[in-house]
RNA sequence: GAUCUCGUAGCUCAGCCGGUAGAGCAUAACACUUUUAAUGUUGGGGUCCUGGGUUCGAGUCCCAGCGGGAUCACCA
């Protein structure tokens, strides 16, 4: 599909013919080894110059300054950018320049990616270089990338700043920003310290269903899709809280799961339709001994990004070393509101409401109308980590109940910069009492509550067969990668973030031309033309179109034969 | 879902009271053996997001649509 075609585009894909000609492979099949990489030679090329004479590295060129019979370019390869250096007679001792005055020269652009052999080398400015004795063509570039310009600095002229492009094309974005790079490698050492702490803790890392006959676990609109060989319905996961404590039942003394989530409703800035969240289970445990361990795990999370348990997220200096500030719910209320809720009921809540200016509606109940509360008047302020603990038992199907306080039940979460990260319970194994808290969510969804949860008959089954204690946990990744990363979007820590479909492009195939008679090689003149279907091309002028054809020959430097003009004619037929 | 705002060259952006489009970088040609936002000279490059409307005339004004961004609402 080559429609519209850019003059540059037109430009780099007869380079590449060219180098075809000259018995150059654009796209070799061999393996290029290589001995070093930018971040290496800079790094420890003055301690040892000895181990830079004879080096091979490979990247893709990112600037050129040709200055006659030398040049300088810069190659960007995983580790970063160096400068390389070529000079026309070295390159090519012999009496054929073609490798350095055509190759180089007019034939490789920015973007295309090179091996190199030469040494290392400090030039008169005093930039590290590399001094190229050989060049191998790797993979030449069709399509020419964003210049961003960057002075000495690190000022940044041309920036490649349109989210739009930078999230449709992030491997555009991560090569021309290498810089966010960062964001990702990040992302990943939260992941693994977290991976590695647990591990060390004897935990074991598990699997369970992405595909689920019942969406549990939570309360969200889960996407829908269809088994074809069962015929069933079958969920995009929302939540796997209930399989992990299935494998709890089975024995397993602590298990977790980095996984993406699926929820079928609103995106912004913190949230994407596929998230990847942790989950993990330990036996025996309960939501205090849970805390200490969450205060444990972050303060690592902490050190391996930033390298303090000290991280600054926007004006904020968050500290991530235990112990984080305990408040319960009811207590939190008060102090932000200076109001006790913990003996109204729902009537006295809805008046409270009305009072501090917050809309409810007649589905909600008891827990809902706390949580509103909480959302509007306290959430905001729990700026450093806070745990947030002892929620209402209507709110929480899954927590078990409270060990001394009525109507509560045993659970935190973790709020920093105001938004919840974390969520854990001592989780209820009581098989009577979970399936009284399963009905009451069916009288919820009665009541108008679309996100009540749904009663799910097999893990009432497991529970009856035994839970031990356990203590459960949940921390949304991209949210605590966006705390450790200082990022304030959902998308700059996903590599792919959700997007509308890009507007389609009109695709026509060249075979709907050539059947009204037009020749193959002209069908992209037409549609660079504006024709985007033979339709279009009909109600067109024959004449003018006759007489622009060859206009585009001339203006394209097509050296294909023009079709004579009954040939035309006949294609408005 | 609501409001505001943006969509012009490969990229970043100008474009006045409505008169058939400009710059920098990139690109092409020439020059140049240590440059580094290389430089100098000369060129080429545009469906002004799409579709309607007003007008003698629309990148510009109006309406609708598509796509993006911001704010708000929703969101255990």
């Amino acid at each position: 599909m080559s429609i519209g075609l850019s003059e540059q585009e037109i430009l780099r894909r007869e380079a590449m013919a060219e180098l075809r000609n000259l018995g150059i492979n654009p796209y070799p099949a061999e393996a290029f080894d290589v001995t070093t990489n930018a971040k290496d030679i800079k790094e420890n090329y003055e301690r040892d110059k000895t181990a830079y004479k004879n080096i091979r590295m490979a990247g893709r060129i990112m600037t050129r300054r040709i200055m006659g019979s030398a040049s300088f370019a810069e190659i960007q390869d995983a580790s970063g950018r160096i400068q390389i250096y070529l000079n026309r007679d070295e390159i090519c001792p012999t009496e054929d320049k073609t490798l350095y005055n055509t190759v180089f020269k007019k034939l490789l652009d920015i973007g295309d990616f090179i091996g190199l052999e030469g040494y290392v080398f400090t030039t008169q400015t005093g930039e590290i270089s590399v001094h190229v004795t050989n060049m191998t063509v790797l993979s030449k570039s069709l399509k020419p990338l964003p210049i961003v310009k960057r002075d000495e600095e690190g000022n940044i002229y041309d920036g490649f700043t349109d989210p739009e492009l930078r999230y449709r094309q992030r491997y555009v974005d991560l090569t021309v920003n290498p810089e966010f790079k960062d964001i990702f490698i990040n992302r990943s050492r939260v992941i693994n310290t977290m991976r590695g702490y647990f591990d060390s803790q004897g935990w074991m890392e598990v699997e369970t269903p992405i595909l689920q006959p019942v969406h549990g676990g939570a309360a969200a609109r889960p996407f829908k899709t269809h088994h074809n060989t069962l015929d069933m319905p079958l969920f995009l996961r929302i939540a796997n809280e209930l399989y992990l404590k299935r494998l709890i039942v089975a024995g397993f003394d602590g298990v977790y799961e980095f996984g993406k989530m699926f929820r079928n409703e609103g995106m912004d800035r913190t949230h994407n339709p596929e998230f990847t969240s942790m989950e993990i289970y330990v036996s025996y445990k309960d939501y205090i001994w849970m805390m200490a361990m969450v205060e444990e795990c972050l303060e690592k999370v902490a050190l391996a990004t930033n390298g303090s348990s000290k991280v600054k997220v926007g004006e904020q200096l968050i500290e991530f070393a235990g112990p984080y500030e305990k408040l319960s719910m009811y207590d939190s209320i008060k102090k932000y509101t200076g109001i006790d809720v913990s003996e109204q009921d729902e009537q006295g809540l809805r008046s409270i409401c009305k009072d501090l200016g917050i809309d409810v509606d007649p589905s909600m109940g008891r827990g809902k109308l706390i949580d509103e509360i909480f959302g509007a008047k306290v959430e905001a302020n729990l700026i450093q980590p806070t745990y947030i603990t002892d929620y209402p038992i209507e709110m929480t199907p899954l927590a078990k109940k409270h060990r001394s306080k009525e109507g509560l039940v045993e659970r935190f979460e973790l709020f920093v910069m105001g938004k919840e990260i974390a969520n854990a319970y001592s989780e209820l194994n009581d098989p009577i009492d979970q399936r009284e808290r399963f009905e009451d969510q069916l009288k919820l969804a009665d009541r108008g509550d679309e996100e009540a949860m749904a009663m799910d008959e097999d893990f009432l089954r497991a529970l009856e067969y035994g839970m031990p204690p356990t203590s459960g946990l949940g921390i949304g990744i991209d949210r605590l990668v966006m705390l450790m990363t200082n990022q304030s979007t959902i998308q700059e820590v996903l590599f792919f973030p959700q997007m509308r479909p890009e507007k389609k492009a009109k695709f026509v195939s060249i075979e709907d031309f050539t059947a009204l008679g037009v020749p193959a090689e002209w069908v992209p003149v037409l549609q660079k033309m504006g024709f985007n279907s033979p339709e279009e091309l009909k109600a067109g002028n024959p004449n003018k179109v006759f007489n622009d054809l060859g206009g585009m020959r001339k203006k394209l430097k097509l050296e294909i034969a023009m079709p004579d003009k009954d040939l035309v004619m006949t294609w408005f037929a």
